[in-house]
RNA sequence: AGGGCUAUCGCCAAGCGGUAAGGCACAGCACUUUGACUGCUGCAUUCGCUGGUUCGAAUCCAGCUAGCCCUG
């Protein structure tokens, strides 16, 4: 019998090749789109839908259409409100930088999707990231790189358990995005040349910071002082949700000279400026880590860690602490590490886990 | 009340009689399935105001205005 096969199809060219690539390989396959955030009424343009966009819909159930399987439109605004975007507007009430595509992976799309896939008699869950699963020697599953470094997804993937990749097919990890878009084309799929998706899904507007405005309101920090390393008062910030490590622009400060934000420090609603020397650290220490490759860190060992999504990444030692927190020292400074951002640790060309950046 | 100094883009700042450098800030674009970084492009027909001298002035002269400093 057949084995059954849920897709989360987002519209873009990437899932519905994905769709494709497992019919061909003789899955039962079945599209389903996520409802995540979109208002049933805003069934406007979305220019470029891409991800999580809403043109997503229609795309995608002509994508169905045309491979001709079962397509469906799961509702999962109160988990993706819940994981995502509280989440997100919490962070940033914090003072941290948070990255609401893992949150997502990790939680909606991995959590919720799968969960309520399996019920409907699915054996595996796929979507079209550019990534691939191995089951390693030692049993455990893990997220290989993409065979194109340039669109590698790996990064925002690091948080999934072993028995979410245990249920997960990511057919487009086997190719390039020239060859995915090829592959469209081809089978005549009518998204082949749909732009990539970019920004955060639920801010249209790329207006993060008035986004979480509309959020949290009242409990939005207001105003407060920019100040020098050694304290002396620069101006006046926007407020902390605005900022980020290592930020130039937007910082409204001629001070001659290109000048970074090096820290937030919500205790004083404080955001600190320095020269770019100094948003440079050799040391990270990141919590919440999830371990991938390995059941765990039982010695230090060196690995390329990654601090962002497209970040090249630099070798580290990675120790754990007593707390189960985990420390990287760089061999090289890394620059801007981020509160809230996602360090990834890799083992050659598999994830061997990662964390949540707390100090630098 | 006298004396001196300074007034050039939002900020800083070149310019010294020949037809407005640069930096920062800011804006747009590119890059990017997070925030950033980065790159590219743009950004004073005008030099506190009013006159004057010159073929020609931000650059010289006069008056006015404003700010700073010094002395009563």
């Amino acid at each position: 019998m057949k084995q059954k096969v849920v897709v989360g199809m987002s519209g873009g060219v990437d899932s519905s090749v994905a769709a494709f690539l497992l019919k061909e390989q003789g899955y039962d396959v079945i599209g389903v789109t996520m409802q995540i955030w979109q208002e049933e009424e805003e069934e406007q343009k979305e220019a470029n839908g891409g991800c999580c966009g809403l043109s997503a819909v229609d795309d995608a159930r002509r994508v169905a259409e045309k491979l001709d399987i079962p397509y469906y439109v799961m509702n999962f605004k109160k988990e993706f409100k819940c994981h995502v975007i509280d989440y997100f507007v919490e962070e940033y009430l914090q003072g941290r930088t948070p990255n609401p595509c893992i949150a997502c992976n990790r939680y909606v799309k991995w959590e919720s999707l799968l969960k309520r896939s399996l019920t409907i008699g699915a054996d595996y869950i796929a979507t079209g990231h550019y990534a691939r699963i191995d089951q390693l020697p030692n049993g455990r599953f893990a997220i290989r790189n993409s065979v194109t470094a340039a669109k590698d997804q790996t990064y925002a993937l690091y948080n999934l358990t072993q028995e979410q990749l245990s249920h997960t097919l990511m057919p487009v990890g086997d190719y390039t995005k020239e060859e995915i878009r090829k592959i469209a084309e081809d089978a005549g799929l009518p998204v082949a040349h749909k732009p990539d998706s970019q920004e955060i899904c639920f801010v249209p507007d790329n207006d993060y910071a008035a986004f979480i405005d509309r959020e949290a309101g009242a409990r939005v920090p207001g105003p407060g002082n920019f100040v020098s390393t050694d304290g002396t008062i620069l101006g006046t910030h926007k407020g902390i949700t605005h900022y980020t490590v290592g930020q130039r622009k937007g910082l409204d400060l001629p001070m001659g000279r290109r000048v970074f934000v090096t820290e937030i420090r919500p205790e004083t609603n404080e955001v600190v400026i320095g020269e770019n020397e100094d948003v440079f650290t050799s040391t990270v220490l990141c919590d919440r880590v999830n371990y991938m490759a390995i059941p765990d860190l039982t010695e230090a060992r060196r690995v390329k860690a990654k601090i962002r999504y497209n970040h090249s990444g630099e070798y580290c030692m990675i120790e754990k602490q007593a707390d189960g927190k985990v420390l990287c020292t760089f061999e090289k400074p890394v620059r801007a590490s981020t509160p809230g951002q996602a360090v990834v640790f890799y083992d050659g060309e598999h994830v061997l886990g990662g964390g949540t950046i707390a100090l630098s």
